[in-house]
RNA sequence: GCACCGUUCGUCUAGGGGUUAGGACACCGCCCUUUCACGGCGGUAACACGGGUUCAAUUCCCGUACGGUGUACCA
């Protein structure tokens, strides 16, 4: 049987990273195995829906990289993807349950529950749905029921959990997980206003869907054995499933906005590539064995295996994220990262500039950066005329007879025709030798004439990539 | 509280009955370099604890501790 896997995200917010890597994980383990990678949109919960979260999330996953080959946007034999177009059949399903004894109507409402739970947690028990006291098809009465369900009381279906079982099932990540029956609660299945739970609408859709492997966060595993019971009492063969382990912020909790950006459109607004995301991310939680840390979305479909995904959590270290990202930019084609950071020189205020300048420039410029887009502050005296000096690196080297060693060096520099590296080095060098002066004393004032920093390029190369005439002018009009 | 899951350098991880416990990020030092980076070399740094099993345990088993997740008419 071909493999078929799921990612589905609920609508309402931005994609966060975790569920990019979850996203990942199904993509890379579906095209691993020549399967199928499904999206299918699970909005049960009316709510909390947020407008335009769907699209947004599809547009993050587009992004980096991770293709569905059935979903929404795409289509498929086994849609509709999203849930709420897909309501009847939970309802058909659900009510096949009461039918068959392993589900049941509840008309309790929140208040009432809400007594229940402060009831047991004051008796030191945990808080579960007490079918022999609540108000149910149980404890009322068949009439009771079927007069309830006329004058259309809300209420609820529930899974009626056989108490004495066992649940017991292999999760590819864990092993053997193992649950008493007396500790799953008899969770609802339909809500009032008629829509599933997740645990409906998930154990049905991936059934329908024919999903092979439920390749989700460990989150979910304390709710698995409810699944697990649903599959049972429908009579359905469950799917293989691999919990993975979580991302973490830096104290081990849950990963979340209070340590910083989790959303994968901040990352990708801060100017993170796709795929050193998708490479950093990968690794969180999961290693092919080897040394390397450099891998391709192929390279990553090629080594995935959910053998090799850990168990325990993962601090997502940002730090490493930047590094990775500065591996990716030095080893990307100038010409295209000169083509990702035109719009932000527009956006800058500076004049129409060729790519292939700005792709010089990066050239020039990259080992120091981390983002493409930082070229345009800290080669700012490249896109400009406007040198911004430093005082505080100009004192330190500007001595008495600078200006002047300076201006003669400025008039043999005027004689050079061949305007790069070796000969700048050249002339530079004997100009030194012949006045007796280090070449430093001349190379730290003129890095503060053409751009002003202490920090950046070597003097020659940024001299050959400014081009002879912008440093004659620079150098005339610094020691004017 | 209860249930489940977890625990190798600060972080991501490799390893697995006998290893000088390996790599990467970060950090420190040196080299390269007239800056800062990149690169190269080197360094600091880990098997949570206690019992077993065994000739031998970081590795297997059991406890404990610590941590995480879950405990909704949310997913």
């Amino acid at each position: 049987m071909s493999v078929r896997v799921r990612f589905a995200p609920s609508p309402t917010g931005f994609l966060h990273i975790g569920s990019l890597r979850t996203a990942l994980y199904n993509y890379l383990f579906a095209k691993h195995h020549g399967g199928v990678c499904v999206l299918r949109i699970e909005d049960t919960d009316r709510t909390r829906l947020v407008e335009g979260a769907m699209e947004e999330q599809i547009e993050s996953l587009r992004w980096a990289g991770v293709v569905f080959d059935e979903g929404p946007h795409v289509g498929g034999n086994y849609g509709p993807y999203v849930q709420s177009e897909r309501f009847d059949l939970y309802r058909t399903y659900g009510m096949q349950l009461v039918a068959s004894g392993h589900a049941y109507y509840a008309f309790d409402t929140s208040e009432e529950l809400d007594a229940m739970r402060v009831r047991q947690q004051a008796a030191g028990i945990a808080p579960r749905y007490d079918r022999t006291t609540m108000r149910n098809q149980y404890t009322l009465g068949e009439h009771e029921t079927e007069r309830l369900l006329q004058s259309n009381a809300d209420h609820v279906i529930r899974l009626k959990v056989p108490h004495t079982s066992e649940v017991r099932f292999h999760d590819a990540v864990r092993g053997e997980v193992t649950v008493q029956g007396r500790e799953v609660d008899d969770q609802i299945l339909l809500k009032s206003d008629g829509f599933p739970t997740y645990h409906l609408a998930n154990v049905v859709d991936d059934h329908l869907m024919e999903i092979t492997h439920v390749i989700r966060a460990e989150e979910w595993l304390p709710s698995t054995p409810k699944h697990i019971l649903l599959y049972e009492a429908f009579g359905w063969t469950p799917p293989t499933f691999a919990h993975v382990p979580l991302l973490l912020n830096p104290d081990r909790t849950k990963m979340s906005k209070r340590h910083g950006d989790v959303m994968v459109r901040d990352f990708r607004k801060k100017g993170y590539f796709p795929d050193a995301l998708v490479n950093f991310v990968s690794l969180c939680g999961w290693n092919p064995g080897t040394d390397r840390e450099v891998y391709s979305m192929p390279d990553l479909i090629e080594h995935f295996t959910l053998e090799r995904v850990n168990k325990a959590g993962a601090v997502f270290d940002y730090k490493k994220l930047d590094w990775m990202n500065g591996e990716y930019l030095r080893a990307k084609d100038p010409q295209d990262l000169a083509a990702m950071v035109l719009p932000a020189l527009q956006e800058a205020g500076y004049a129409y500039i060729e790519p292939d300048y700005v792709a010089r420039v990066i050239g020039l410029v990259r080992e120091r950066i981390h983002f493409v887009q930082d070229v345009v502050t800290f080669a700012d005296y490249i896109f400009t005329d406007v040198v911004n000096v430093d005082d505080e690196y100009r004192a330190k080297h500007w001595k008495p007879d600078t200006s002047e060693l300076l201006r003669a060096l400025t008039e043999r520099y005027a004689s050079i025709e061949q305007w790069d590296h070796t000969t700048l080095n050249d002339v530079t060098a004997a100009f030194a030798t012949e006045h007796n002066v280090k070449t430093g004393a001349l190379m730290h004032p003129l890095r503060v004439v053409l751009t002003g920093k202490q920090v950046g390029a070597g003097v020659y190369d940024t001299m050959e990539v400014l081009g002879k005439e912008r440093c004659m002018t620079r150098l005339r009009n610094g020691l004017a």
